[in-house]
DNA sequence: TCAACCTGTTTGGGTTACCAAACTCGTTGG
DNA sequence: CCAACGAGTTTGGTAACCCAAACAGGTTGA
């Protein structure tokens, strides 16, 4: 099993992935992007902004040009996007194939996005994919339709009977006695 | 939107979660938790654990008996039982439905469970349950795992093609000019 | 011109969560 | 009997984060 730690062993932090988003998100918006910004963006000082953008920069994920514009260098924008697209198909994944309402998958997907293997995130992108191609399929509308949430049971308490039972068994399926702190 | 920071203001941070857990794993595995018990499994020191318990005690969430054993409240119980009743659910799902090997799985679903809403826990539940119930019905089996990931495919570079393509589509579809720091 | 304003940086404080190391305490084997 | 050991705690340090507040520079309008 794997460290539990791995948490936080990540390329970028949370904090981190919003900032480098951020600032690709601002350079499409309004065609650059400064310390002040970023801060207003993130909703956090501009203090803050410019000590974290510092450690950014020595990794060399953020470039900073002779103006204070901002802009992300290769390796930057690379992640940034990884991360971005990571959130957009967990996003679309929650809702489209679970049934979650979009602003709960937006805020799941926001508060994970960092966190997802690639090879979860590709896989993601593959079943929709797929769903996409075989949507003018009407037995598998009809079939996912009744596996999704029911729109109307957003207030359910969290675990629901079905859902504990189906957990407790494949626990039990699962696990052979093995240590669950991965 | 939402704030970003939504991140770290959950009911108790991913430290919390594992000290709750282990605890539990470990009563139901041996019959008893010490302070030492858990730092073993969690790979920490015993101090650190002293330090982050004396937190959860008087949080109310962790109760130590006169011979210095542990156990969680009631309060603790549920929290615990609802962290790990998301992480099987989410690994399941990763696993039974995205096609993912099971101990990439089992890592992010370690990663983001005490991060997923109750929401999207429990209608990932109601699809695995509508996805057993189902399970004899080969037509959907069949459509399933064409969708799901090809299990020789473990590599390839994220994002690709493909997938970076749906996301492009994803986030046009869906963004009208907004603001993404969700 | 120069005060007001906006920008970016620095500094001191607070939180969470880890470590190493020193310390206390109870049990236990020689 | 007591040294050694394991268990638990405390303390000082580190590293990310965040904030507020003070500062330094550049613009700009009156």
């Amino acid at each position: 099993m794997s460290d539990w730690r791995e948490f936080d062993q990540n390329p970028v932090s949370h904090s981190a992935a919003h900032h480098l988003t951020t600032i690709q998100w601002l350079l499409d918006d309004q065609g650059y992007a400064r310390v002040s910004d970023v801060a207003r963006h993130l909703g956090i000082t501009r203090g803050s902004v410019s000590v974290t953008l510092k450690g950014l920069r020595q990794r060399g994920l953020v470039v900073e040009d002779d103006h204070k514009h901002l802009s992300l260098s290769v390796e930057g924008l690379r992640i940034a996007r990884g991360i971005r697209t990571k959130r957009i198909l967990i996003q679309a994944l929650f809702r489209e194939v679970l049934g979650v309402p979009d602003n709960v998958a937006e805020q799941d997907a926001c508060k994970i996005e960092h966190l997802i293997s690639d090879q979860t995130a590709e896989a993601a992108g593959g079943f929709l994919i797929g769903l996409e191609e075989s949507s003018s399929d009407p037995q598998l509308a009809k079939v996912l339709q009744s596996l999704r949430m029911p729109p109307a049971a957003p207030s359910t308490n969290f675990p629901g009977v079905g859902t504990q039972k189906l957990a407790l068994r494949l626990e039990k399926k699962d696990s052979h006695g093995e240590d669950p702190s991965s």
